[in-house]
DNA sequence: GCCTAAAATGACCACCTGGTCATTATTGGG
DNA sequence: CCCAATAATGACCAGGTGGTCATTTTAGGC
């Protein structure tokens, strides 16, 4: 039991601010620091009716939780159909700014992400971490491995250590995106679509040719 | 006022218990949840103790947290001069496996920083982002910028675009060291000295490289 | 051994938390 | 219009919080 059929009828308007309250209220202050008394007097219901709708607060969380993890799922999945014909890089390319998109529209959620990432006392802790490792491993690793069949990626690669990598980079440049300073001096966080564009562009091509000077670049100066 | 000469003047073995056992709580629940009641216990020492040395929560972590700005500023500064010789890569595997060494020593400071990251109500967390924004300008930029005048990397890299993805890259390796199923299948957590040396070398390898195909490669597919 | 200044103590305070439940209000079928 | 079922309510509870402070203990110069 995680909520009561009474929640689900409802009205509409209700149930939504209900939601939309509580989910507001878990990004801003993380699970255990959130506070009921205050999502009832922000949702304009009696703190009772939270526990009648969803026994406990955990329930509650798992109620959004479930929400949300749906929600990602869906979006991934019509993100990868949508992109099956690009090549790779195009693809990470169009997968990253799907998710500057998301983050645009589901602001709260990712927040609630990012609190559950390093806070110990989130209630489905493991279970999320595991979705999490799904995503790499669900999403990712075969769009590397189908972008090395195609020739777009070296042949010789590691599929999980570039899997780890992509993750690692896409990852931050969200965080980024949503948390003042992680950006460095790039100009990442709550850029203009515009500005996302071309740093997106600009990451993926850095990607896909590396840092180190190139050898056919240096042969040139070793004729010298 | 942050800490009083009382404090100060603790037998050795006394101040240090305090400090860990402060140092412990804060990096388990995060600033708001940690516990001075358990704080005190575990020190065995008075609750109220703990607020004649350190008058409040804040100034307790304050203390805390200046310790381990100084203990950070340190260890950077260590390793950058101790790499001063080495080239562009050889510079940032070293950092790298620097950053696992400092955590091996300091579980709990890294606990504390993953804490603050998302964390929005600990104290100072704004002047805590300031010093991540610090890391990334006053280590990585002047590396990357020695590292392309000297023909490591390509010279025409953007520097804050080639800083942004080495922070993201770096930490994220530190991350996945410290929690479980962030490391995708790259079996980065907890990973023995060995382990954690040859990874680190595939990823700054992978970093130098990039992951596309080299052009010579398709030049040859162009023909056909 | 005394006396005073400094330090340690823990009972106590107001406040907030998640959760309960007897009471009240609402609803819809007959 | 009535009545029973369902839903909404908020006072109340035990427990935990950061913080206070009158009281006791300790330390060290004389």
């Amino acid at each position: 039991m995680a909520v009561t059929q009474t929640f689900q009828r409802l009205k509409p308007p209700k149930r939504e601010k209900i939601l939309a309250t509580a989910i507001h209220e878990f990004a801003r202050h993380g699970f255990r620091q959130a506070s009921l008394n205050r999502m009832a007097r922000m949702s304009g219901i009696a703190k009772g009716s939270l526990f009648q709708y969803f026994g406990t607060k955990e329930g509650l969380f798992r109620f959004i939780f479930d929400h949300a993890v749906e929600l990602i799922r869906h979006n991934l999945r019509r993100v990868k159909a949508e992109t099956a014909d690009q090549d790779f890089f195009e693809r990470i390319r169009s997968s990253l700014l799907a998710g500057v998109a998301f983050i645009r529209q589901h602001p709260h959620i990712y927040q609630i992400y990012l609190k559950m990432l390093f806070q110990e006392d989130f209630p489905f802790r493991e279970e999320f971490l595991e979705k999490i490792h799904l995503f790499s491993a669900e999403y990712l690793t075969p769009l590397v491995e189908k972008g090395m069949a195609e020739g777009d990626l070296r042949p010789d690669l590691d599929v999980d250590l570039v899997v780890f990598t992509l993750d690692a980079v896409m990852d931050r440049f969200l965080q980024a995106y949503c948390v003042p300073f992680l950006d460095g001096n790039a100009a990442v966080f709550q850029a203009p679509p515009q500005r996302v564009e071309k740093q997106v562009g600009d990451l993926v091509e850095l990607l896909r040719s590396g840092l180190g000077a190139r050898s056919g670049g240096t042969r040139l100066a070793m004729n010298e």
